[in-house]
DNA sequence: CTCCAACTATTACATACGTAATAGTTAGCC
DNA sequence: GGCTAACTATTACGTATGTAATAGTTGGAG
């Protein structure tokens, strides 16, 4: 159904930059997991079948791009939580974080500073 | 590992009222979900097993509670989620909303209210 | 005591996921 | 044109999950 948290390492790869082939994507992952290149085969293979990237031939092999934005999938994610958890609205997830994780001074300044501006730009 | 999409309803309903029977979980959620009896129990035994909940025997019966508070569960999910995707920070998120989902005027209200709380009450 | 009803515990099975190995195909080199 | 290297596609396998049926146990009614 939706992308795996593997599968969105390969997505994280391919947004940061595209087109790739397997291997080069192998290869920016490799950095940070201790995947085989079979590995990232299949991850490739699952994504392809979901439609999340598509695949271009490009002389013997194929080069791989995503087939949806980094936003889209972001926003999807982020409303899935929080309907799940926060009656679907963005206000409660702030207060909880406001009453548990004790917001840095440093993030309340951002907060601030973002919805000042929500008021000016619209 | 974590708990599950599935087993999350049983977590609500034992959120929302406890300590309950097996029986009395079944009737809660069977308002929302098409499950039978058996697969309430399944996902109760589940997550005896992952120790979410604990049972104490009443007579013949159990009775089950959370053995974990759901604000704790509720900052997991959301912390994982902010640093799956916005550098484990929450302004980054906000930003996302603001941009994408054209946050409603109500939200911003609220957004502003909490803000400024924030900066009242330490 | 024995048997049943009410509970709990065990087992089932299909799909998804994490992780990977092996098989199949094809573009070039000799 | 046939063989090999480089790619892709298929298959594998253990665990988690969604969903449920069946087996086992035990407190009470007779």
């Amino acid at each position: 159904m939706g992308i795996s948290a593997a599968e969105s390492v390969i997505m994280e790869a391919l947004w940061k930059q595209s087109p790739m082939t397997a291997e080069a994507i192998a290869g920016l992952v490799a950095e940070d997991q201790q995947w085989t290149e079979a590995t990232v085969r299949t991850l490739i293979n699952r994504l392809l079948k979901k439609k999340a990237i598509v695949a271009k031939k490009d002389g013997r092999r194929y080069l791989y791009r995503p087939a949806m934005k980094r936003a889209d999938w972001v926003h999807e994610e982020s409303q899935g939580l929080l309907d799940r958890m926060f009656d679907g609205k963005l206000a409660p997830l702030v207060t909880h974080f406001s009453q548990h994780k004790k917001l840095s001074a440093q993030d309340i300044a951002e907060l601030k500073r973002l919805v000042s501006e929500l008021d000016d730009g619209g």
